[in-house]
DNA sequence: CAGTGGTCTAGACCACGTG
DNA sequence: ACGTGGTCTAGACCACTGC
């Protein structure tokens, strides 16, 4: 239960730079070290991640710098819950439904098997505007009993990927007419559909979820 | 210029787990160690690579398991160029050319200041079908000269990721009429077009591009 | 109880950039 | 020549799982 050294290093670090300016150098990794008491691989762990993070740069050789913090990384695919005002309207939730065969694809799953399975659709709003429509189709049997009425913790992608794996595909269509009211746009509008598959680590998928994003109040961007 | 040992132990054990099939277990990290005769941390580190791109999982306290292959992870957003049959047609290539504010502003240039450009646009085939047209703005300063007629290294985006960073942002749009016959679309088409910024290390963007993607040739696809 | 992954240490050598 | 990041070693202790 005791949280690792790297970890407590790494806060440290974020702490310390966040008082930097851009492009300023650090103190050297065999500096650091000595200061916090820890061996150079953990030092260099700690980095490592910041790193890849974004938050601090190398170059070989000459030592390590802070990065821009405007171009700080990010992945605004996943919401971060621990953002600001996100709120959830639930539209419909239901147990035990007729499947679609797109949707039996998806889940690798014939209409001969046997089971059983949760859909919710939710409205996301962030700052009181909607930001996207989710609709998720989940297997009941991965599902702890327990969680099945919770749906914030039911419907929180991030707490899957401990375990599983998420892969997404953004797909380029029209706002559908159904939620274009919701999203309060004007039907043919273009927008991104996302549809995700969560997969367990021995590959058997087990959610597949559709969003439908506002293409102005959810804007999607990838930074590597 | 010789290759660290842990890049040969990710090799070595990439080709073993092609042999082996889902979920099966592999060494553990201190047989892998004495039998490739390299530290366990050496072993440690190309293990971790290869669960971070997907290979393989861990069970804490149990073992190393290789991954479902159907769900290797993959990020389709940047084109790998080893990829089978792709093939460049360049559609336009100036230098010093009257520059829109608007990507003026990406760059976060003014037009008073002194600068050089080069635009280049090409179309994308892959297996001989038009995948996506790429518009691409590069401040000249930050160009090796001896590169800027050698096309495919100049707009090889993943050459610059070494000491950049790349910001992407996924629009959703219609495909604009002048590209929609080199794409082989429809008129009115919904597409994903990407907006993406290289930022050097230090925080100075040098390259914004455009790139109109084919809805069904260019499938946008990310795992995490 | 034996074996596993997760963390950590205190050293070491290398190639290379800067003063 | 010195300091930097990059790699590597040969140990160690821990918490936990499965037998």
């Amino acid at each position: 239960m005791k949280k690792p050294v790297y970890l407590k290093i790494k806060e440290q670090i974020m702490s310390e730079i966040e008082e930097k300016s851009s492009n300023q150098a650090i103190e050297s990794e065999r500096k650091l070290s000595e200061r916090l008491k820890a061996s150079r691989m953990t030092v260099r762990r700690a980095l490592n991640e910041l790193v890849e993070e974004g938050y601090l740069y190398r170059e070989q050789n000459v030592g390590t710098f802070v990065a821009d913090k405007s171009h700080w990384k990010k992945n605004t695919l996943l919401a971060k819950p621990e953002a600001d005002n996100i709120e959830y309207r639930l539209i419909n939730f239901d147990v035990k439904y007729a499947i679609r065969d797109e949707i039996l694809e998806k889940l690798n799953l014939s209409d001969q098997d046997y089971f059983s399975m949760i859909r919710a659709i939710r409205l996301v709003l962030v700052n009181g505007k909607p930001q996207k429509v989710e609709e998720f189709h989940i297997i009941r049997d991965f599902i702890d009993e327990k969680n099945i009425n919770k749906f914030d913790v039911l419907l929180d992608v991030n707490r899957y990927l401990e375990t599983s794996t998420l892969s997404q595909r953004l797909v380029p269509t029209l706002v559908p007419p159904k939620y274009a009211a919701a999203l309060k746009l004007r039907i043919n509008e273009p927008i991104i559909k996302i549809e995700g598959t969560i997969i367990s680590n021995k590959g058997e998928p087990y959610i597949y979820f559709e969003s439908y994003n506002h293409p102005r109040e959810k804007i999607i961007e990838i930074t590597e």
